[in-house]
Formats: structure tokens, C-alpha cells, sequence
DNA sequence: TATTGTTATACTCTATAACTATA
DNA sequence: TATAGTTATAGAGTATAACAATA
């Protein structure tokens, strides 16, 4: 199959493109225990802010209350993390359960080894650039 | 809600942020048309190789025979290819409708006008830097 | 035996809408 | 009246498994 030129001058396709590559293999690094890259990144903010609440945790990852629902049902039944009594009545509190935290350890290790791989075919200094150049990215 | 620190600075995790930001624009630029960036991307796989077969055309996009055959239902549905004869009595060849080369132009421009945007912060050398550098991520 | 299209089914992630309890 | 959690339901996108027709 012939690719259409011009896609590839679109940043948004090339960012398309090395984002579902970076995916798969982060998906595959994190397989055995058992996360998404996305699960993942719920439990790093739920670690970085022991006690937040739902609501909060489904802001900050651009999901809706309903959504975040499901993911902390899902943490909570994998036994990573629990809810507990909130400020309110109306409110709980999601925290790390004991010893996920050098679990966490482990699984960052294993995301990074995945990000280095993926990035190997540059050099340090140009794996810095890319990284300010996409976070300059934005309306 | 508070970062976690690290994951700024994993290429993989900064890719998807700035895929996000994109690709919610991009939808929002195309949906004037009715098509996902996605459904775009495969009527331009059609329009450069016309004739092709939809295992083809699921190959090129990293989706299998079935899930191509909805993308391509979708897009017989809204007038936009026609399935005909093709080279084997197994095989159908995908066209585009006439008049909608036309209508893709438009679509493209709106693609790029929201890639401008999304980028205004770059200036044309750091743009084609960041091309550069993600079309060579991968293993 | 292998390939293409097709259908049925299911899974993930997300959303909307409505409800309950609390504030 | 507004907010947090919850539930039911739906839609998009994907996959697997099976089948028929054709090669």
C-alpha cells in the first residue's frame, strides 16, 4: 500500500504514529502486573496526592466522575489501592495500600526500560529536545 | 492536584499528552465533515491506492479484516467509496466517489489549519525538528 | 490449504442521564 | 442549589472465532 503524501508533514499523523509505537511497547513492559499505561499514571497521582477523591483524580486525568468510577473500582478490586472516610460524608479518600509503593518502584523501572528502548535510536541530547519541543505543543 | 515527578520526563507519557491536546483539535477541525482523523487518514489510503482491498486497507491502518470492514461500511454508508469488482470474486476494490477528491481537499485544510495551530508556539525550524525526531522513535 | 469477506460476540474506554446522600 | 458518588445505558473502536465462497 502506497501512504499518502503529506500526511507525514502533518505533526499531528507523526505524533499519531510514534505515539501508538510508544504505546504498544509500554503496554507489553507493563503486562505483567497487570496495568495500562493509563492505570498506571492513576495510581502516580493517587501516590503523589494520598486523600484525594474522585472526582479530583478523574480531572486531572480528563475523565469524567463516571469514568473514574470504574478505574478507582478497578485499583480498588486489584488490591492496589482503597477508599477511605473523606472530608465530607459525600467524599472518600483514595490511598495506596501497603506496600504498593515498592510495587509502583518496579513498574516505573519497567515503563522507563520500555521509554529508553523506544528511544534509542537517539541521542541524549536529542531525546531532551523532543521533550521540550512536545511540551510546547498547544493552542 | 499535584504531578507526579518523573513522569514529565518520560518520552512516552509526554507523546500522549501532546497527542491528546491534537487529536482533540483535529476532531473538533474535522467534525464539520463527519469523519474521525482516523476515517480521514483511511479515505486518503483509498484515494492513493484506489482499487485496494479492505485486508489491505486494514493492514496499512494496524486493524484487522474485521474491524476494517466496518471502517469501510462506515464509509460506504456516508457516500463517501463504493465497494466494486475486484481482481478475485473473494475480493472487493474500494473508490472513492466521484466528487470526493474535491471534498477532501477541505477536509485537509481544516486538518492542517488545526496542525498550524496547535503548533503556533513553534517556530518552522523547531516544526520540522520535531518531525524529524518522531519519525525516527521506534525499537 | 489459504485468503477474503462477513457475521456474531465481547472487551475497553469513554460519555450522558438520572438517582441518592450530603453539603 | 450544588457536589460526590453511584448506577444503568450507550457509543466508538478494537479483537477473536467461526463460516461461506473463492483461489
Amino acid at each position: 500500500m502506497r501512504q499518502d503524501e503529506g500526511l507525514g508533514t502533518l505533526l499531528g499523523y507523526q505524533l499519531q504514529q510514534a505515539n501508538l509505537i510508544m504505546g504498544d511497547d509500554a503496554r507489553r513492559a507493563l503486562e505483567p502486573y497487570g496495568l495500562s499505561p493509563a492505570k498506571l499514571t492513576a495510581l502516580l497521582l493517587i501516590r503523589a496526592n494520598p486523600g484525594c477523591d474522585q472526582s479530583a483524580l478523574g480531572r486531572a486525568l480528563s475523565i469524567n466522575r463516571s469514568s473514574a468510577m470504574k478505574l478507582v473500582n478497578f485499583l480498588v478490586t486489584a488490591a492496589l489501592i482503597e477508599r477511605r472516610l473523606g472530608r465530607d460524608l459525600r467524599t472518600n479518600a483514595l490511598h495506596l495500600l501497603p506496600g504498593v509503593d515498592e510495587r509502583l518502584e518496579a513498574m516505573i523501572a519497567a515503563l522507563r526500560g520500555s521509554d529508553r528502548h523506544m528511544s534509542a535510536r537517539l541521542t541524549e541530547g536529542e531525546r531532551a529536545t523532543l521533550l521540550a519541543l512536545l511540551r510546547r505543543i498547544g493552542p
